[in-house]
RNA sequence: GUCCCCAUAGCUCAGCGGUAGAGCAGCGGAUUCUUAAUCCGCGGGUCGCAGGUUCGAAUCCUGCUGGGGACACCA
């Protein structure tokens, strides 16, 4: 803590004054309000009450100036020793020495326009509501040069409270980020699907590939997983009856981390009896073009060098036959060493083994192709091989309902015709298990209760799984992950 | 996990072998319409940590810690 602002707090004390009073201070306006409505409504504004932090000081002697900055935005302060006639110390030892920028106030007084023509508040009196302990970053901008940016991405995000406080366009990423979810929450509720809740502490985990945190119940003794995905608990949900569910849902995996990647995220995953993935692409198309439009205005989006529109319809394009687009052959058609071949031609790291042919096809896929898709396109009839909770598809063999939805090179979303024949089922998870057994961490586990549940017969059924994260990232141009998360992942602070 | 880069005042940075600097923030003073307020004056540091080289290290070397970027992993 900061010496001089402790004497000051100890100052404050010795003159009577609570720094953190216990009383609440109610408000009857903010900045933005004053600022919006004042020129129309003069007279609403004789007696306003404001809270916010102070941010700004510019001592002028017998008069001052000041901003305070609350949740809406920044409002001028007006401050005069003679308002203060009856106690003098209040403007001269009070306000010009003891208050810091940072201090969270209250004021009262009315709203005027100074001779500049801001407008402003001319202060009649103020409270402390709570002290600052350290001194703030305050940018101070010019047309030539920032003072005091706090641009330390690692500050930034361990002391996000102080880089919400700095950094207003920081809060709007955030507002932002809500009213996309509140949108397809929206969205989904006018559809007349349900949105559930389903356990993130799972005894055995699944619906995606990946390496799982795993924690201990001390009463019931048993190892639990963070879950990974929560397709299986939804699918259950439509063999019980329900015709439609989705649940914003916080997914952990024990991966990597990256400016696409965090440990735990977020992604919406709905499911709808009796669909399949066609009649999905069509939900995305609707439900991205919706979302985009309500939040931005428009549905066109700049993401750092690309404009990207999310109007419906977006391109569809087979997955082996993009991968021939760009390898100018059909994968399925070459042996091994041609696959290799390929590689090397394009420059492209191996698989960890062990790997099987597919994960090389897979890895040519997403290094070759994916990043290639800047505006919103569907890759549809994934391998079966890699898609093992999906349906095969009705007339291709070899490959599945399934596509993603690929918007600037990264994969938006994923959605299969989700296989519910319980035996194809099994076997699929067999061969999983077989994967764990020769080393492959990141395969499905055996789920006997999911199985025995598809046995009593889920209807034919699309299934969603949309990126909340990357879709932030897309709609606020934010170049890292990091940047659309409140409390990304650090290490810990020595 | 690997490689590269970074770590100096509250914040942003300069200094790169010879007494630790600037701007903003802060402290004292002047100032009743400022808005990067202005003017006068002042303080502020274990140069991330630990070793080493050297007469001498913020500066060179090694290791560690934290961060950023790229790669790998995440099909």
């Amino acid at each position: 803590m900061d010496a001089i602002r402790q004497a000051k707090l100890q100052e404050l004390r010795r003159l009577g004054i609570d720094p953190f009073p216990t009383e609440p201070f109610s408000i009857n306006t903010t900045a933005a309000e004053i600022l919006r409505y004042y020129p129309q409504q003069k007279l609403d504004f004789k007696s306003v009450r404001l809270a916010g932090r102070l941010w700004r000081k510019r001592l002028m002697g017998k008069a001052s100036f000041a901003v305070l900055r609350d949740e809406t935005g920044d409002i001028q302060l007006y401050f005069q020793r003679d308002d203060f006639s009856e106690n003098p110390e209040l403007y001269d030892v009070v306000f010009k020495k003891l208050v810091d920028l940072g201090d969270i106030l209250g004021v009262e007084g009315f709203v005027f326009t100074t001779k500049t023509g801001e407008i402003t508040v001319h202060v009649q009196r103020f409270r402390f509501l709570a002290k600052c302990l350290h001194p703030l970053p305050v940018e101070k901008e010019t047309e030539e040069k920032v003072y005091a940016a706090f641009t330390d991405p690692e500050l930034r995000y361990r002391m996000r409270y102080v880089d919400l406080m700095v950094h207003l366009n920081v809060r709007e990423i955030f507002r932002r980020r809500t009213a996309i979810v509140q949108a397809i929450r929206d969205f989904f509720n006018q559809k007349g699907y349900l949105e559930v809740e389903t356990p993130i502490l799972q005894p055995i985990y699944g619906g995606a590939f990946a390496r799982p945190f795993t924690t201990h119940h001390n009463a019931l003794d048993m190892q639990l997983y963070l879950r990974i995905s929560n397709e299986l608990y939804l699918k259950r949900l439509i063999i019980g009856g329900f015709t439609g569910v989705y649940e914003f849902s916080k997914d952990f995996r024990n991966e990597g981390i990256d400016r696409y990647h965090n440990p735990e995220f977020t992604q919406v995953e709905l499911y709808v009896a009796y669909q399949d993935y066609f009649w999905m692409m069509t939900l995305v198309e609707e439900l991205l073009e919706t979302v985009v439009q309500r939040v931005l205005g428009t549905p066109v989006v700049r993401y750092g060098e690309y404009e990207i529109d999310f109007s419906a319809p977006y391109k569809r394009v087979k997955y082996y036959e993009a991968l021939e687009e760009v390898v100018g052959k059909d994968v399925r058609t070459l042996s091994e060493e041609e696959l290799m071949k390929l590689f090397q031609a394009y420059e492209v790291s191996l698989p960890e083994p062990p790997y099987e042919r597919i994960d090389l096809i897979a890895r040519l896929f997403d290094k070759l192709v994916e990043p290639r898709f800047i505006q919103p396109t569907f890759v549809l009839d994934y391998p079966i091989e890699v898609s093992p909770l999906a349906k095969a598809h009705r007339s291709t063999p070899g490959v599945v309902e399934r596509f993603e939805l690929i918007v600037a090179g990264k994969e938006l979303a994923n959605a299969y015709s989700e296989l519910n024949d319980p035996i194809d089922q099994r076997q699929r998870l067999e061969k999983q298990a077989q994967l764990r057994a020769a080393g492959g961490e990141e395969a499905m586990p055996m789920d006997e209760d999911f199985l025995r549940a598809l046995e009593y017969g889920m209807p034919p059924t699309a299934g969603l799984g949309l990126g909340i994260d990357r879709l932030t990232m897309l709609l606020c141009n934010a170049p890292s992950i990091q940047e659309v998360l409140l409390f990304p992942l650090l290490r810990p602070e020595r």
